[in-house]
DNA sequence: CTTGTGAGGTATCCTCGCAC
DNA sequence: GTGCGAGGATACCTCACAAG
């Protein structure tokens, strides 16, 4: 549902009492940020920015509290819940209360410095001018809200420019889409004459900013490459008649990037680059040096034989940044790629509540109740719903019982779940639905959970293990998994994703070739490595501990250091350990691969073997990129590793 | 220095429900 | 009926830490 909220004017009216709404009761604060330390515990509704309920004011104050929390000002909070959670005044139930301006500057001047530190600015309509010096009571503020979604109402806007609905106010401050509709009006003109078929979109972009429900804060903007398309039509045009291109229309001002997004969404811009295709030469006015397919090399000129059939395919922007940034070409490019904005962590409610994972056999007091959360597939709970309300009311059409889930019959599959439903005045009961989606197997049984499988590759890049994760989801009292199912699940998903690993790490050695192929290189199949090994080390914790105690595992890497990602190419892992016998068992003299378990052991070095045999874990990285064709020109290493000495080996092996 | 406790982890057995 | 993948239970291991 979209509000216009309208102009946010600031009327100062002495004593003027103005009816918002419904009558004012008070009600006992739910916002958790504001339902303590704040000196009162009771709200009125509709507040001061319009909001109806507490719930309304809830979503919008979510928004500041990681700004609460770093406290870039002691009076921000306080501020926040007056603006938003006005204190309720039983005497004067009309009016809703509001901050005073002063309350609004200490907190302004605490915090905007850190707003403007991440790129955002302090909200217009927190701006401290529109309260007052003095907090009076028959003050009527109508001060903006939140900036929310409305449709587009002016006439040039509202069609063909690829969206909808805008927020306001924008980055000229008009509050109202009719401010901005006279300035834009000025220019229908030139929209006319088409001087450029990107000036409507820039205007529009400009001045009835696209509306971001994810970005509500912040105004978007045009393009720098937009504002310069229609600069360059328009402006020989406007200089014509006289006229200046505006200054607060200067390209300049703009990112050259559209917006924030397409940080985040290059892959998907690989998809269209992919698809492009580009004719021979600086055909396209491009400053030399600047053309995207050879950009850093030199220009290639057009040549007569050239026919407009030769084509090139644009690289991807990734493959592109890959085969210009090379990290030593140029050290300081490492730096220019950074561009996530920092994002501070989402709110996270202060109340944590406790669920023990559900057992089959498990008392009914002992069972999780109804505030405990669930991980559910809502397409699948949408069919479930509407499959049990059918079926229900076909077999009894005169029940006026309601549905509800039978926890008593709930099982747990993972971190899933499968229920049934219930009538609380029939007999109705449903059959069991399973509210997670299956991975296809292909084999008979029962399938494994999607859900499951991608959590498990998701603790797979993380140091958290099974204890770990059920902690986590029991803070947010959502049943965990057992140890049992999270450890049979992750022996199964570890397995693909090592070979999955394996098939990457290959497709990783041919890139760098295709990359040294790009770069001109004379042989794209030497390239420069680092390598090392990490160890399990054992801590040394203390008397009675054996000090300087051997690590039992070690993983051995090569790293290219060709492009500034430095992927790994090889891997070399050996461990010590086997999983079916304890290391005392082990005779230290036949070594750890005994006949008992040769198959399923999981030791691959024997007890005997020195963990820090860096010569040959290396040697065996090295042998197996030969594989692939790969052979070392620069080998970078700990300053006492033998690495090198077996890169010199192999290399005078193949002289 | 010994002992107990808790956290984190692994192996194995049994049962259950579902798809084939 | 069978295979599979869950849940559940239990035994055991290693390590860190604290108390006696």
């Amino acid at each position: 549902m979209l509000f216009n909220r309208g102009t946010y004017l600031v009327v100062f009216i002495a004593c003027l009492i103005v009816k918002i709404g419904a009558a004012r009761n008070c009600e006992r604060i739910n916002i958790p940020m504001c339902r303590e330390g704040i000196g009162y515990n009771f709200t009125q509704f509709p507040n001061s920015l319009g909001h109806q309920k507490q719930e309304e004011s809830g979503l919008e104050i979510k928004n500041f509290f990681p700004i609460v929390k770093v406290k870039c000002s002691p009076h921000f909070k306080q501020f926040l819940c007056e603006l938003y959670i006005p204190r309720c005044n039983p005497a004067d139930s009309l009016l809703p209360h509001l901050p005073s301006r002063n309350l609004c500057e200490k907190a302004r001047n605490g915090c905007k410095p850190l707003l403007n530190k991440f790129g955002l600015y302090w909200p217009n309509n927190m701006n401290c001018e529109k309260f007052s010096i003095v907090l009076m009571a028959c003050l009527i503020i109508k001060i903006g809200a939140a900036r929310n979604c409305e449709r587009i109402n002016i006439p040039m806007c509202r069609h063909g420019i690829g969206y909808n609905f805008t927020q306001f106010p924008n980055s000229f401050g008009h509050q109202k889409q009719d401010d901005s509709g006279l300035q834009v009006h000025q220019f229908s003109p030139l929209v006319k004459v088409k001087c450029s078929p990107y000036l409507k979109q820039f205007l529009c972009e400009l001045f009835a900013p696209r509306c971001d429900r994810a970005d509500p804060l912040l105004p978007h903007l045009p393009s720098r490459n937009l504002c310069e398309k229609a600069r360059n039509g328009c402006k020989p045009l406007m200089n014509t008649y006289g006229f200046n291109w505006p200054d607060y229309m200067r390209c300049e001002k703009f990112s050259t990037y559209k917006k924030k997004r397409q940080c985040r969404n290059i892959s998907e811009n690989s998809v269209v680059l992919l698809n492009m295709v580009f004719q021979k030469g600086n055909t396209h006015k491009f400053k030399g040096g600047n053309v995207p397919y050879n950009k850093k090399r030199k220009t290639v000129k057009q040549n007569k034989s050239d026919s407009y059939t030769s084509k090139y395919i644009r690289l991807t922007k990734e493959k592109h940044n890959l085969v210009v940034n090379d990290p030593y070409a140029n050290p300081q490019e490492k730096s220019k790629r950074v561009c996530r904005a920092a994002r501070l962590l989402r709110p996270m409610s202060d109340e944590v509540l406790l669920t023990k994972p559900i057992r089959k056999n498990a008392k009914k007091d002992k069972r999780p109740d109804y505030n405990s959360n669930r991980a559910i597939c809502i397409y699948k709970m949408e069919e479930m719903w509407n499959a049990a309300f059918k079926e229900h009311q076909l077999r009894n059409p005169q029940c006026e019982g309601i549905l509800l889930c039978d926890l008593e019959n709930e099982e747990k599959r993972g971190f899933g779940t499968r229920q049934q439903l219930i009538c609380t005045k029939c007999d109705y009961k449903s059959k069991r639905y399973t509210l997670y989606e299956e991975l296809e197997s292909g084999k008979p049984g029962r399938k494994a959970s999607k859900l499951d499988t991608a959590i498990h590759v998701g603790l797979s890049q993380s140091p958290i293990a099974y204890s770990g994760i059920q902690k986590i989801f029991l803070s947010g009292n959502i049943l965990a998994p057992t140890t049992s199912s999270l450890q049979r699940r992750a022996n199964t998903v570890m397995k693909q994703i090592e070979q999955i690993n394996k098939q990457d790490m290959k497709r990783r050695r041919n890139d760098i070739v295709e990359i040294n192929k790009l770069r001109g290189k004379e042989n794209p199949h030497a390239i420069s490595v680092q390598m090392d090994g990490m160890y399990n080390n054992p801590l040394y914790s203390g008397v009675g501990r054996t000090p300087f105690q051997p690590a039992t595992q070690t993983i051995y890497t090569a790293a290219e250091n060709e492009t500034s990602k430095h992927n790994i190419l090889a891997l070399n892992i050996k461990n010590k350990l086997c999983s079916k016998h304890s290391s005392l068992d082990v005779d230290n003299d036949s070594g750890r691969l005994h006949e008992d378990c040769t198959d399923d052991c999981s030791a691959n070095i024997p007890m005997v073997k020195s963990i820090g045999d860096e010569y040959t874990w290396a040697r065996e990285c090295l042998l197996d990129l030969k594989e692939d064709q790969l052979e070392i020109e620069h080998l970078v290493t700990d300053a006492d590793s033998s690495a090198y000495k077996a890169a010199m080996d192999l290399h005078t092996m193949r002289e």
